[in-house]
RNA sequence: GCGUGUGUAGCUCAGCUGGAUAGAGUACCUGGCUACGAACCAGGCGGUCGGAGGUUCGAAUCCUUCCACACGCGCCA
């Protein structure tokens, strides 16, 4: 159910009506429960066009618009508002047919096939926590899509080509001489920093390292047979990552920059023939007016080097025309840090110049900030490191662990590790989800770490209470009475909020902004916690009815966090 | 220099197409566990929404300008 389409819906009829057209129809969520849940403000933008006074205006759609069956209670306030008051007998059925229905009364999209390039690790270092933000957002929107019914393609553009594979690959080819690949690069940060090392300081090595990159381009069987065992196993190192975050990524969503290698000369061959792509100062450029200074200097966007060597333009341009001829893209979806906002600008400008997208596909760059440390800075360990990303999951599984231990529960040593597991992922992972700032944020330890308050644990826990409810009064939630009567006030606000998880859902899918969602589910344990303190259930002196009314409404809770948190990529639990 | 983004409570952050008294969490203070689970609840304290103009019936939100910070701007990705 979407409350705010349909009330948008009947006031639209009821100005078309009043002979008003084409008007905003701006209807809104009140901010205090004494306006009702939601209001309609257009009185006072017509006062003008209609040379009347808004609350006469606003009497009058009052009048004419039809809400009888859906609100108890409609009201003109101040200037013109025009609040309307949910009914709780409305309310009661839509709870009911959202309780029956496997999708929550949430309906599906018309289809569209969306990629969604997210996550995208450089496979030449291993994940840090700068990887997390785009891992996991980008997975949380990727599961709301599939949710709405689009084909949602995943597209996981690791950085697995590129000069520094040169240096890389010199150095296992050494270090190959005395050890199997897996060892050599059981850790691919001193992997690295070694390889830099030389490259640097030791004589001929740099030019070794010239001379593989060279060889890799061309094709160099040996090379690519070195290349392929670097690869693979930091892939392995990137998909235990996923695994450990319940990341829904997998080896058939790698589409890395390599894959596009072959189409980079006909990507130039095609902007040069159709005029767009110049040279200039011996390299092949593309001259962009629309992105000009005050004095007219067109923006510049390199797609060749002098050499003759590639870039990541060259690439992305590439991926662009696979993604909208070969995988049919409606919508591509590009999770990157926010740097990179004015390289996609130029890229779609570039690409739809060169017809390699069609007028309707969207190209929409979805950027985030820099992770800072507490000091305002690049983010960076006491030594100067970067943090693993394994090193941050298993220190929060781990300090939820000593959480239970402390606690009275009935669980065995199996139960315990698994639910340190899921609230250790689970505040990690919504520590980072429920913010969407496209600018930089600050790491915090403690604030990642945390259980308590608007955090994963929080959720889980509301959860929880509904099942061990279930369990005390012994129902069945798939074959018990869905007959629900909403009295209380508490009752109402909690099923308000309910009936609200389609029109969150679907700005999540339009926005890709998966933290509205986990505000929308925070307020959602919030409201219930609060309507359970109130409304008792399983204590003495509770009419049947009553009492079944109030499970059928907890019922409708667990099952829109469950889903939710499902969406968001968070595991829920039975006890905690 | 030009461009992009940001500036909201002590701290970390929400605030949807302009709407009524700007909201959460945390920290701090007061209460509440022989329990339908205290990872909780009820309440309190705390804000010139960076500054100044402007548009509007109405501005944290739109426009102008200034200040501060971050990032980007021809051969790294």
């Amino acid at each position: 159910m979407n409350i705010h389409a349909l009330l948008v819906n009947r006031f639209t009829e009821a100005l078309q009506e009043m002979g008003v057209e084409n008007a905003p129809v701006p209807v809104s969520r009140s901010a205090r429960p004494e306006f009702g849940e939601y209001q309609f403000n257009g009185a006072m933008a017509l006062a003008k066009q209609l040379k009347q006074k808004p609350r006469d205006i606003a009497d009058k759609i009052v009048e004419t618009v039809k809400l009888d069956d859906i609100a108890s209670k409609l009201e003109v306030a101040g200037p013109g508002f025009i609040n309307v008051h949910l009914n709780d007998e409305w309310l009661s059925n839509q709870c009911e047919l959202s309780l029956t229905d496997p999708r929550l009364g949430i309906a599906k999209s018309e289809e569209q096939n969306i990629v969604v390039d997210y996550s995208s690790p450089n496979l030449a270092k291993e994940m840090h926590v700068g990887h997390l933000r785009t891992t996991i957002i980008g997975d949380a929107v990727v599961k709301v899509l599939e949710f709405l019914g689009h084909n949602v393609i995943r597209q996981n553009h690791m950085g697995d080509w590129g000069t520094q594979f040169g240096m890389l690959l010199a150095h296992l080819s050494d270090k190959l001489q005395d050890e199997m690949a897996e060892t050599a690069l059981s850790d691919l940060e001193d992997f690295y920093r070694e390889a830099k090392v030389r490259f640097d300081e030791e004589e001929g090595f740099a030019d070794r390292a010239r001379e593989y990159v060279v060889k890799l381009q061309g094709g160099d069987a040996q090379c690519l047979a070195l290349w392929e065992k670097f690869i693979d196993v930091s892939i392995a190192h990137s998909e235990e990552v996923y695994d450990k975050l319940n990341v829904s990524l997998t080896r058939k969503d790698i589409m890395g920059e390599s894959a596009y290698n072959d189409d980079l000369a006909n990507v130039i061959s095609e902007l040069k023939a159709k005029g767009i792509a110049v040279e200039d100062q011996g390299a092949q450029v593309v001259f962009i007016p629309e992105l000009a200074d005050k004095e007219g200097n067109p923006a510049v966007y390199i797609v060749q080097k002098s050499g003759g060597g590639y870039l990541y333009a060259t690439t992305d341009l590439a991926a662009m025309r696979y993604r909208s001829g070969k995988l049919n893209a409606d919508r591509t979806l590009i999770l990157t840090d926010a740097r990179q906002a004015l390289h996609f600008k130029q890229t779609e400008i570039v690409g739809r110049k060169a017809g390699f997208m069609k007028e309707e596909q969207t190209y929409e760059h979805c950027p985030f900030g820099m992770m800072l440390g507490s000091d305002g800075k690049p983010f960076k360990t006491r030594t100067g490191g970067t943090v693993k990303l394994v090193e941050l999951l298993d220190e929060a599984v781990e300090r939820a662990g000593k959480l239970i231990a402390e606690r009275d529960n009935d669980l065995s040593e199996a139960e315990l590790k698994e639910v340190a597991r899921k609230v250790g992922i689970g505040a990690v992972k919504y520590a980072d989800l429920s913010k969407n700032r496209t600018t930089d944020y600050m790491f915090n330890w403690d604030s990642m770490l945390s259980f308590e308050g608007n955090t994963a644990p929080y959720l889980q826990y509301a959860y929880t209470r509904v099942k061990s409810l279930f369990r005390k009064a012994d129902v069945d939630m798939a074959t018990m009475s869905v007959d629900i009567n909403i009295v209380e006030k508490q009752e109402h606000a909690l099923a308000v909020l309910l009936m609200q998880f389609e029109e969150v859902i679907g700005m999540v899918s339009r926005e890709a902004t998966p933290h509205v969602l986990c505000a929308y589910l925070y307020d959602v344990a919030s409201a219930f916690m609060t309507f359970y303190e109130a409304c008792p259930m399983l204590k003495e002196g509770i009419e049947p009815n009553v009492r079944n009314s109030r499970l059928a409404l907890s019922a409708l809770v667990a099952k829109t966090l469950e889903k939710g948190l499902t969406l968001l990529g968070i595991e829920t639990l039975e006890k905690m």
